[in-house]
DNA sequence: CACAATATGGCAGTCGATGCCATTTGGCAG
DNA sequence: CTGCCAAATGGCATCGACTGCCATATTGTG
């Protein structure tokens, strides 16, 4: 993690900057409109060097190698106290998972789910990669409801909620991103869930 | 649609001839590893043949060009008695449209579904897919709450329903896709919903 | 300085997909 | 039946994403 030594300054420096190039490009282009070699023209690298530094041309969007925060949904879901309402914990750990998310990833994350929205086939794989927590989500139900976490109960709960949040980061985006305003979208999103649905109407 | 000569009827032949291939394919080999020239090859046809009769290789099983039925979903909604239950009148809507898919889709559409459901890249896409369905929903639900449709709420339980489709499927496949069970399913799913998520604990 | 580890670049090749043009085939008028 | 037009087909060249292989250059250490 740590740079030990002018090598790896260099290395880290270099997917930086593939990485802001490819943002630029994306801006300004389109991301299908804008092709590897492009990027790697402006960026000063090789095509052939630019697949060592990412995996493919989405990874300059979607980071889906990023595992190291995998359970941690989990891990918090099962940290609220046991008598809390499943769907308050849910709201309270997607609020702290989301700030966070956004704190740490900052800028280029911002940068990176606009392009996302904006085109029709990442926003597909980013559902999906949104989705691969729905496991974890569901494993955490089936505990609270006390039943099998193959049961169809936790995992329609569980893919209820990626999607409500879905909906929550596009208004937020289009409301112009002031991150004030996405604990607010939180609790109106989750009070629709909370009132159950059926009273909604 | 009706074949008016032989040319129309061999048309359609190639058409089901390469699908089929192309299914058998899949089944043996995977999607990823099977290449449109292996498919091609035995269809009898050349590869630039293949882009004539499908825009690309997961056309063959997520037919994306299909808009017949757009508008379909919301039209079926509206006619729903306005007094009934939004969320009453999606399920019956969702029990109808799912039930026709599976019966005029049949035997091929069941086959595309699974090759779906194993393959990650096309799960993405099918999700979208599946996913753009949604506005329309929105659109429905804004009508019934008497909101905009560029209003959060109805966005919300738009995007919770074809998602609880999706796990109501993936399960009806776990199960062995028995056409009776598929309403039981669908009503399970739902009654999650009703009871307000909420209510589930 | 020299050596070993590692990062980089170039090249060839695969696969999906598209445009262009020549050839074949089906349908129809004479 | 024949010949012609239009539609269907196939081949070719090309592009873009991506990978394997090998040669080269750069770095950090003894």
């Amino acid at each position: 993690m740590v740079a030990c030594g002018l090598r790896e300054k260099k290395k880290e420096a270099t997917r930086v900057a593939i990485l802001e190039v490819a943002l630029d490009l994306f801006d300004r282009d389109g991301f299908e409109a804008t092709t590897i070699e492009d990027i790697t023209a402006v960026a000063g690298v090789s095509p052939r060097t630019f697949f060592r530094y990412f995996e493919s041309k989405v990874d300059l969007v979607i980071e889906r190698k990023d595992q190291s925060h995998h359970g941690e949904l989990r891990d918090l879901i099962m940290q609220r106290p046991a008598d809390e309402h499943p769907l308050e914990a849910m709201r309270q750990v997607a609020e702290t998972a989301l700030l966070a998310s956004m704190a740490d990833g900052g800028d280029v994350m911002l940068r990176q789910i606009k392009i996302l929205m904006n085109t029709p086939s990442l926003r597909a794989i980013g559902l999906e990669h949104f989705n691969d927590h729905r496991s974890e989500i569901g494993e955490a139900f089936a505990a609270r409801l006390g039943v099998d976490e193959t049961a169809l109960e936790p995992r329609v709960l569980a893919a209820v909620l990626p999607e409500t949040l879905w909906v929550v980061i596009e208004e937020w985006l289009n409301q112009g991103a002031d991150p004030s305003t996405l604990g607010g979208l939180i609790d109106r999103a989750f009070s629709v869930l909370y009132r159950g649905v059926t009273a909604a109407c």
